[in-house]
DNA sequence: AGCATAGATCAAGAAGTCTTGATGGGTCAT
DNA sequence: ATGACCCATCAAGACTTCTTGATCTATGCT
């Protein structure tokens, strides 16, 4: 199972493919200590490779699941690429939850 | 990496380790597939075997998957065993990612 | 041009997760 | 007590994902 699309345009409904995306892109500890070292701003990757302690190569492929996700945006400046955060992803997961609550309300019945 | 600890008991605030198994638990098609035939109400293992479609032990499997990140709750009776939602699971999770999304509003500022 | 730095990508191996089929424990009916 | 059924667990293999080190491209400096 290999993540290629590109889920970056923001959609007000998220697909179901797009939201697994994003759940397994959140549910790694490296991603989320990048997305933390995100929280106050834009960073280009030597940064967070200093920050994180982290392998120049490891890095790159954490945030290449991120981006794919649509969780990060880049944008390269001279040698440098920064990333940084799109909150509305992370919006987009928690209205798909809602939704995905809302479908759990109905009352219990017996089976078999 | 293995998931041992459970998270059955309902807690108002999500550690991070309760997260991430919370996420990798709904990043998986049939343990979705799971949650959506439970939204209908609890349900038996022969259940939803049959309704699913899958081996006995791969359900299994997945069952204790997402019994062991608390969003499911089981009950024996007789020689069944019935599944149902623990959708205050979800609601934490969306709690926590709302927490998440609160850290990113820093405004962006250069690096390196 | 020549060199150094930033970062992406690739291939191979390590580690993790899922699937499959077999086995075992518990419950009920006879 | 025997046998049938429901379900959990286990071990082995298949498949994914992650890590590591090497290589490659692009940018900028001198």
């Amino acid at each position: 199972m290999r993540e290629t699309a590109d889920f970056t345009q923001a959609q007000n409904k998220l697909g179901a493919d797009h939201a697994r995306a994003l759940l397994k892109a959140l549910a790694e500890p490296i991603r989320l200590q990048v997305i933390e070292a995100l929280g106050d701003g834009e960073l280009c990757v030597c940064e967070l490779t200093e920050q994180l302690g982290l392998a120049q190569s490891k890095l790159s492929f954490h945030l290449r699941v991120l981006k794919e996700a649509g969780l990060l945006a880049d944008r390269q400046s001279g040698r440098w690429v920064y990333y940084r955060l799109r909150p509305e992803a992370i919006e987009q997961l928690r209205g798909w939850l809602g939704d995905l609550a809302a479908h759990c309300s109905t009352p219990a019945e017996t089976c078999c």
